[in-house]
RNA sequence: CGCGGGAUGGAGCAGCCAGGUAGCUCGUCAGGCUCAUAACCUGAAGGCCGCAGGUUCAAAUCCUGCUCCCGCAACCA
């Protein structure tokens, strides 16, 4: 079983394309293991309690409820808009989950784990949190963004977290495959380091009502983070007392994969988390691996909204098409590193690899077949030495993908089958099969040339399916090859039968030009028209 | 002396751990081809590999120092 939750995403604002990425990834990751034939569970969702939340309701002048409702609803229509196909959906507003919350809040204070205490700091009302001395400005005051600051003092519920720390050290010292990739381990442990106070688990309902009620204490409200982390647990069927509208725990557990963004590694997964799970009883061997992958930048810059430089991912689904968004993201992006979006590499990648590499070798392949051999192929009995050397880079090809599938480095993958590709473009060049076609001697040369080059695409056109499905399908109508059942493991050499017969082609990926570009190739072409006839 | 990531031809990156002719994609220029989505193939130009020292027969790669950029530094998420 392969289970793989995605961050849930903080319903406080419209998604931008960092959140797009990361449930891309994820899509794409899913889509690769149930395409081996793995059972897979696909678990995404939304954040919805908290203080952010109730603020943003307060200002529209609506119940915290509706406004994440509202919010949620922009989240679950960009994941259909880009094909992002989960199995179960986490909004934590869901009784289900909130049952399991307090259900899991129980058990850890009758354990001994919860205690309440007083704490006394200085508070800003404006803002609605307490202010700690990296707020202070550089003359030791708080600044005027913090409006009015005055000294409160006020009970509360914390975790005891410092009790799970030396575990914590030990058990991400001891099992290096906790946190992808690994240098992000380091800045784990040297957090770890640094956790020297308790986690305060709960605010009191008089300054946060939006949240999650302590089930022994109706004062208070669950912290928001101690809420939403449970939720990879929770809708996983964790205590779910046979409600049959859960997945069953045992077969989930442990998370093969929940991928988030580093910023949210310390303190709240890598230590936050594992820890609560540690608390509750889970063993060792049951814990989750964290993928951290890193953010994607606007040419360079950290994405905000005062640079005014959010990308709307609908807007840029609209203008490309969703899936040259979802192949653009994990080819250009390497997994757990920074990057940088930029539309422009959007489309360059697109026509690059996707219209001129794949495209024109499917659509050139599948003319001259049709028009040569009346579409019908014919399986060579032997090879000859560059038609060996293609059968060895599919399958070198294939190999590379998988495993850097398997390791989560997309980019490498999809960078190995384009390698691939573009082979097979100099293998046309070099064989010129439009020469062959005039000799009727060079017949069996050719079914050669064009089985080769068509095998090659129907590979490369079913492992796509995991990034590009829809384009997947297509190209693989135009090969008339039946992809049920197949899997990487069987896809071997010889998927096209002998005597197969295809389709005449269409574009699937047709270029995307700009109108400048469009007059600049008008001007290419027409001056090597000019001197050609010269 | 808080911690981490980075600096490589016009742009984006690989190479560094295990020193030995500087590689890839895009762009530019010149050829070729005509099956194809004005696509494809070949070739060329373009780099004192951030700076300064050191080790070595040999340094983008190892060592030392420095400069610049980005991010993090927990209880808002």
């Amino acid at each position: 079983m392969f289970y793989i939750t995605t961050a849930i995403d903080y319903t406080n604002g419209a998604p931008h394309i960092g959140h797009a990425y990361e449930k891309v990834l994820a899509d794409v990751l899913v889509r690769w293991h149930r395409m081996c034939g793995e059972e897979t569970y696909f678990l995404s969702g939304v954040d919805q309690h908290g203080q952010k939340v109730q603020q943003k309701a307060e200002a529209e002048g609506i119940e915290p409820l509706q406004y994440a409702q509202k919010v949620t609803q922009k989240f679950i229509a960009l994941w259909e808009k880009l094909g992002i196909e989960y199995d179960g959906w986490a909004a934590t507003s869901d009784p289900r989950h909130e049952k399991c919350v307090q259900k899991i809040l129980t058990e850890l204070r009758d354990k001994g784990c919860l205690y309440k205490k007083s704490y006394k700091g200085f508070y800003s009302v404006r803002q609605e949190q307490f202010l700690t001395d990296k707020e202070r400005g550089e003359d030791g005051q708080f600044g005027p963004e913090w409006g009015e600051v005055i000294e409160l003092e006020e009970e509360n519920w914390y975790f005891n977290l410092t009790a799970h720390i030396p575990w914590l050290r030990e058990y991400v010292t001891k099992h290096p495959e906790v946190v992808t990739p690994e240098f992000r381990r380091q800045d784990l442990l040297m957090a770890i380091d640094r956790s020297t106070n308790d986690l305060c688990i709960s605010r009191p309902k008089n300054r946060l009502s939006w949240g999650i009620p302590l089930p022994f204490d109706p004062d208070f409200v669950t912290y928001v983070w101690f809420d939403a982390l449970i939720n990879y647990i929770s809708f996983a069927g964790y205590e779910s007392d046979g409600d049959e509208s859960l997945p069953s725990f045992g077969k989930l557990w442990p998370a093969a994969c929940e991928i988030i963004g580093k910023d949210i590694l310390v303190p709240a997964h890598g230590i936050y988390w594992l820890c609560m799970l540690h608390a509750m009883g889970f063993s060792d061997d049951q814990m989750p691996q964290l993928l951290v992958h890193g953010w994607l930048n606007i040419k360079g810059e950290k994405m905000s909204k005062s640079l005014g430089n959010i990308v709307d991912p609908n807007e840029l689904c609209d203008v490309f098409g969703a899936e040259a968004v979802r192949y653009y993201l994990v080819r250009d992006t390497k997994t757990g590193y920074d990057s940088d979006y930029d539309v422009e590499r959007l489309r360059m990648i697109y026509n690059s690899e996707l219209a001129n590499d794949l495209g024109n070798l499917a659509n050139r392949s599948l003319n001259m077949c049709v028009r040569y051999c009346e579409g019908i192929l014919h399986r060579p009995t032997d090879d000859d030495e560059p038609s060996a050397d293609l059968r060895k880079s599919l399958d070198e090809a294939e190999k590379t993908f998988a495993k850097q599938m398997d390791a989560y480095n997309t980019a490498d993958a999809f960078g190995a089958l384009n390698a691939h590709v573009s082979l097979c473009n100099g293998y046309i060049e070099q064989k010129q099969p439009w020469v062959l076609a005039k000799d009727p001697q060079k017949s069996e040369e050719l079914q050669r040339v064009l089985y080769h080059l068509l095998e090659s695409v129907a590979h490369v056109s079913f492992l796509l399916g995991c990034v590009l499905p829809e384009a997947s399908a297509r190209l693989l109508a135009q090969l008339q090859v039946d992809a049920a059942g197949l899997t990487p493991q069987t896809l071997t050499w010889g998927i096209l039968p002998e005597g197969h017969c295809v389709q005449a082609p269409s574009p699937v990926f047709p270029r995307i030009l700009t109108p400048e570009e469009k007059e600049k190739m008008a001007a290419k072409a027409a001056a090597k028209t000019a001197k050609n006839k010269a």
